[in-house]
DNA sequence: GTCCGGGTGA
DNA sequence: TCACCCGGAC
């Protein structure tokens, strides 16, 4: 893999030091995100591993309003469960996740998980995280409706393993930021967080967590709210769209 | 009522 | 490059 081309000047004190610093503000300004397990029922009941993979796979391209919907509505039938899902006519799922958008796309997949789960695995979801980080990342790759976030997310939060998911915020802030080019690759900008962070999957997912928690208040597309951003004097861009012309 | 945001696969 | 789709913002 190439190294990224960093825009930014590595800051005297280093990489891991700015991250660090990154982490730090958002962490004060949003934390903690609390994001998997328990995004469902209220401690100490504890959200089993299809919950939060169900929840990955139907959050793609919609807020997680719409897919805690959906979420829920299969935890009501009892979907979240492999065998059950296995089991589900595709149809009775398509009305259940409906509100998670792209829902037949996203009944067929789900279904076709239980499917491989049920095949390789027995049925038994915590066989196949068990795997080797890269074993199982490849085994996720293959799947229909898991791509490089999904997979990394799935790694991170079912899985334990240190492994940072990037995404469209992560792109938007950090170029936003100067430290990426906008065109940057997914690959690329994962492996610089992951030579500059420890190695520490509770540490990994919330920051995840907490640039997606940026990139969806403040961050964002259009109209970003740069002067209650907490990395608003690490920024090369602050206020480029709200100052502009004054 | 219209538009916007957003991963994945073909 | 485009299809897949919804809820929320305006």
């Amino acid at each position: 893999m190439a190294d990224v081309r960093l825009l930014l000047p590595e800051p005297e004190a280093g990489w891991a030091a700015w991250l660090g610093e990154v982490f730090r503000r958002l962490s004060d300004a949003f934390g903690p995100r609390h994001w998997w397990p328990s995004a469902l029922a209220p401690a100490p009941a504890k959200a089993g591993p299809l919950e939060m993979i169900a929840g990955a796979i139907l959050v793609q391209n919609v807020a997680w309003t719409n897919a805690e919907k959906a979420v829920r509505a299969l935890a009501e039938a009892g979907l979240l469960d492999v065998a059950a899902l296995h089991a589900a006519p595709v149809e009775k799922i398509e009305v259940l996740i409906r509100p998670a958008a792209y829902f037949r796309q996203k009944a067929r997949r789900l279904k076709e998980l239980a499917a491989h789960v049920t095949a390789r695995h027995g049925g038994e979801l915590a066989a196949m995280l068990r795997q080797p980080l890269a074993d199982l990342r490849a085994e996720l790759l293959a799947l229909k409706g898991i791509g490089p976030e999904t997979a990394d997310c799935i790694l991170c939060y079912a899985a334990g393993l240190p492994v940072m998911a990037m995404d469209a915020y992560t792109r938007r802030i950090f170029s936003r930021v100067g430290l990426f080019d906008p065109g940057v690759r997914y690959g690329e900008m994962q492996a610089f967080f992951h030579a500059h962070l420890p190695e520490d999957p509770d540490l990994r997912g919330e920051f995840h967590a907490l640039i997606d928690a940026l990139g969806n208040r403040l961050c964002r597309k259009r109209e970003p709210r740069c002067a209650e951003c907490p990395l608003r004097d690490l920024c090369g861009r602050v206020g480029v769209d709200a100052d502009a012309g004054s």
